[in-house]
Parts: C-alpha cells; structure tokens; sequence
DNA sequence: CGCATTTGACCGGCGC
DNA sequence: GCGCCGGTCAAATGCG
C-alpha cells in the first residue's frame, strides 16, 4: 500500500491511497493494520483541516485588525500633522523647553513613571503600540519584495528628507568633515544644529573585553577617558569601507563587569540582524532626535519605543544564544538625551523584569547636565502587548517545543532564543555564534514549525500579534531581503534561508514618519553574542 | 607579508 | 587665549 500526501490548492491536506496490494501474501493482519493506518491519517487529516481552518480564520483576524489599525493610523497621523502646524512655534523651541528629564512610558504595565508622561490618550497609547505590529505586517505585506534599505518610509516630510542621507550615515558626523566626505554632514544641517550625534549606549554585564554584536569592528584608538580608570577603546565598523558607524566600548569604573558600549551612526551597509539590533537604536535615536524636534505628538518616542523594542528584540535573541543569556533581559531601557550627544541607554546590567525605570533615571542618568528622555519598554514584560517580548518568546517557545507550553519567563526567553536560533539557520556550517565551537547544534528550521506557530497561536488569542510577527518571519524566511551580509559574512555565510527576524520584527524599520529610513535598513545575521576576545572578525578586543 | 592592534601625537571643541 | 579633554590619526609593533 502507498498513502500519499499531498497538498491541495486550497492547502488542505489531502490524503491519497493506492491500494496496490500485492495479491499473493495478502494477509488478513496487514489489512487490519493497513485500515488502522488509514483511520489515524484521516483523522491527523481531520486535525490538520481544523487546524488550517482556525489559522486562516486567526489570519482573517489579523488582517481585519491590521486594516483597522491603518486606517486608526493614518487617521491619528493625519490628526498629529494638523497639531504640529498649529505647534511650530513651540516645536522650534523644543529643546529650551523640554523638561530636564521626560520620561516616556510607553509600556502598559503598571508604572510609575507612566503617569508623569502619559500622553494624551490611552487609546492612542495602545494603537501606537499596535502600530508597530501594524506597521511591521504592512512591511511584510506590502513590500515584501523590497530590501530593508529600499524600505523608507516618508510620512514625515523631514525623514523623506534625511532619508537618503541617514543611509549614509547619519548619527555621525564627521569632526573632521573635511577628510571624509560623508553625507553626515547634510544630515546634520537638515537635522539642525541642536542635533549633532545620536548614540546608542549599552550597558552590559560581560566577563569578555566586547560584545559581539554582529558587526565587524576595527580598533583605531584607545584613551583614558576622566573619570574612568579604564580606558576606552575606539572602535570603526570595517564592514564596509565608508561605514560611519563607530562604537566606543569601556568598563563602568563603579562595576568592571559592566561592559558600555557606544554606539554612534548607522550603518550605510547590509548588516547582520544582531547589528541590526544595534543599527536600529541607534537609527531610532537618530530619528527621535530628526522628528523628536519637530513633532510634538510622541509619535517619536512610539518610534523609539517600536525600533528600540524591535532591536531589542533582536539583541537580546542573538544574546540568549550565548550560554549565560539568562542575564541580559532587558529589564531597563532608557533614551537619554543630551544637548549634544543624545543616548539611547539600554541598560541590561540587571535580571530584574519588574519595572525600574526609576533606578534608571536616577542613577544610570544621573549625570545632572544631561537633559534627559527616557523610555520605558514595560510592554516588553507584558502579557498582553503587541511589542510584548513575553508573548513572542512564549509564542516561539511554543514554536519550538511543539506543545510544551508552560515555561516560566525566563527559561522561556532563553530556551526559545536558543532553540529558535538553532531552528533559524539551517546551515550547520555557519554557526550562530563564531566562538561557538558546536555547529552541530544549529539545525535547519523544521518544516513543522509553521504548524507548531498554528498550534501556540491558536490555542491562545493573545498571540495574535505575535502571529504575524510569527507568520511573517516563517513565510518571510526564504526571501532575505538583506542580501550579503559584508559583515558578518565571513563567520555566517550565506543565510538566506535563515528566518530574517530584523525584517520579521517590525518594530523598526515600518514605523511610519518617525523612525527614518535609516532604520529602515534590516539587515540579517544571526548573530550576537559575546566573543571570545580572540575573534577577529567580529569581535574587537577592546584591550581593556 | 599582510593585517590588526597599540600608542603617542595631534586636532578641535569647550569651559574658564 | 589657554588648558583640558575627547576623539582621531598614523607610525610602530605584534601576530598569524
């Protein structure tokens, strides 16, 4: 006997039989067991027809919200656009009179720090929240076939006219412009002059000298800086000759174990998606700065939040790979902002999930003559939140474990991180991480992993969203937008069967009008994690 | 030998 | 104007 699978065009599971028994030793036993085979098919069958039908009916739902929320959306920009008009004096007079530390909470749990910043409405909190998600399936959606760096949007009449330019490297401009003839400046002119650098700072705890983050990354000074017994390493992105992209990497003089990266610039090349992870910030910082000056509707915080959650999203994936991932949650994330060098601070030092955005304000940002913004990324432990990382994690876990659905947060973040990691590159002979010394563990995405998806998400409403997060990664997987990835390409390869989840998590490169298009660029690499401090490529040693 | 790192010199910004 | 300081350059050095 023969049992045949075969898919139909609507996607139905067909089951074909061909009884083509031989006729001579035919016994009664081999048909009983051939019927029971065929009993189960047809009921795995049965199963797998429900199953489709609940995913399609989860898609529909998905879709209708996602329209919903476009139109919500436009509605709101449209709303927003007509305040600003009406606000240009005070626009233009942002930064004398923004408070000296703002503190945008954009998460929906429980918070302190919430009330202080609560913008207008609660609902409009939500949808921008949602927006990301919306955002990200209209990226996906929409313009599938557009590679990351194409992908620009231009609400913003003043992003659609930095966006050419953030591509080629915005965050940094030269001090010495003369020397090197980058569009940095242009940026900073169309920026304006309150404007000068966007930084991304992460503090980590970290045994290694620096924190692979994916890029590839050449010394070219070090200094004692005052104030710090350690001294700081410069670092310059080698990814691609004219990347403006620098990074500062230095211990914290309080905790040694804490490693600070800086991160300055975007990068004017294909990334890895764990660099796009930084890429991202520090485009988002990029951005808030470019739209945070001439908007006054939040909208660039929701930008913040939507690209900064997105990468971190992608950092703290690429990190959990790394044996000791359990430790880098994410628990803070701020956004400081100081006349002249505004920071992203991702503040990944501590374990803690609950909400101490505070303990940020005041001591990490403490520094009095920095006026600061802060954002605070709740939604990333929230059970409900479209950006909620929680639910991801818990929706790819599922994912992964095919049915083992109970895991406490923590594990869950990093089983599915590691696990999913695995499944994501296919290529046993590119390993996720270059120190890791066990390629055998990385295994290709198994065909089932949709179904699994089906599985957690429709056993739970709440996955909705991270449905299509889900759905748009799997489905989106073999097309990699990102291409080579100069920089990480010497330790990953080719990649392009790999689930590209800097363009699956929307979060940064969709939002509409705030985040530039330099945020827009998603690149592709799985990798970040901390490297042995011999690696070369991609890990500089900071000699600290 | 080629490439990356080291390290002292240099430059420019900023505060006094 | 001067000095401090952060940041960068580039020759020297080290390493594979």
């Amino acid at each position: 006997m023969e049992v045949s699978l075969r898919t139909s065009d609507d996607g139905v599971v067909v089951v074909k039989e061909d009884k083509r028994v031989e006729s001579n030793g035919c016994c009664d036993k081999e048909i009983i067991h051939t019927d029971n085979q065929l009993e189960s098919a047809k009921a795995e069958m049965g199963e797998v027809r429900e199953e489709n039908q609940r995913l399609r009916m989860h898609l529909n739902q998905i879709m209708k919200d996602y329209q919903t929320l476009q139109m919500q959306f436009h509605d709101i920009v449209g709303r927003g656009a007509t305040k600003e008009s009406t606000n240009t004096t005070r626009t233009s007079h942002q930064e004398t009179e923004e408070p000296e530390f703002v503190s945008l909470s954009l998460g929906r749990t429980s918070s302190d720090s919430r009330k202080d910043i609560e913008k207008p409405s609660k609902g409009k909190e939500d949808l921008e929240d949602k927006q990301g998600l919306t955002l990200g399936l209209d990226c996906k959606f929409e313009v599938p076939k557009t590679t990351p760096i194409e992908t620009s949007l231009k609400l913003s009449p003043e992003n659609s006219s930095n966006e050419v330019k953030d591509e080629a490297g915005e965050a940094w401009p030269p001090p010495k412009g003369v020397k090197t003839m980058r569009s940095g400046d242009d940026e900073e002119v169309l920026l304006g002059n309150s404007v000068k650098k966007a930084r991304v700072s992460v503090r980590i705890r970290c045994d290694t000298p620096t924190m692979n983050d994916g890029c590839q990354w050449r010394k070219y000074g070090q200094k004692i800086a005052k104030g710090n017994p350690c001294p700081r390493a410069y670092y310059r992105c080698t990814v691609a000759p004219s990347c403006p992209v620098r990074k500062q990497v230095q211990r914290c003089a309080e905790d040694m174990s804490i490693l600070i990266t800086t991160y300055e610039g975007t990068h004017n090349h294909p990334l890895a998606i764990s660099a796009t992870a930084m890429a991202s910030t520090t485009s988002a910082a990029a951005s808030m700065l470019s739209s945070g000056s001439s908007s006054t509707t939040g909208s660039p915080s929701a930008a913040i939040t939507a690209s900064t959650t997105s990468a971190l999203r992608g950092l703290n994936f690429y990190l959990s790979d790394n044996p000791k991932s359990n430790q880098f949650v994410f628990p803070y994330s701020s956004i400081s902002s100081s006349p002249s060098y505004p920071t992203i601070t991702l503040d990944l030092t501590s374990s803690s999930s609950s909400s101490h955005f505070s303990k940020i304000s005041s001591s990490f940002l403490s520094t009095p003559r920095y006026s600061s913004t802060n954002l605070n990324f709740n939604s990333w432990n929230n059970n409900t939140g479209v950006l909620d990382y929680g639910t991801q994690s818990q929706l790819y876990n599922k994912n992964n474990q095919f049915g083992s659905l109970s895991f406490s947060r923590q594990q869950t973040q990093e089983n599915f991180y590691q696990s999913f990691m695995q499944k994501s590159n296919p290529n046993p002979s590119y390993p996720i991480n270059p120190s890791n010394p066990n390629p055998s563990q990385q295994q290709p995405l198994p065909a089932d992993s949709i179904a699994a998806a089906t599985k957690a998400i429709t056993s739970d409403p709440n996955f909705q969203s991270a449905l299509a997060a889900a759905l748009t990664s799997i489905i989106g997987g073999s097309g990699n937008g990102s291409g080579n990835d100069s920089g990480g390409a010497k330790t990953l390869g080719s990649q392009g069967q790999n689930l590209n989840l800097g363009e699956s998590f929307p979060g940064v490169s969709n939002f509409p009008s705030i985040v530039s298009s330099a945020t827009n660029k998603c690149y592709s690499t799985p990798s970040l994690l901390f490297s042995t401090s011999k690696s070369k490529s991609t890990s500089p040693s900071s000699g600290d």
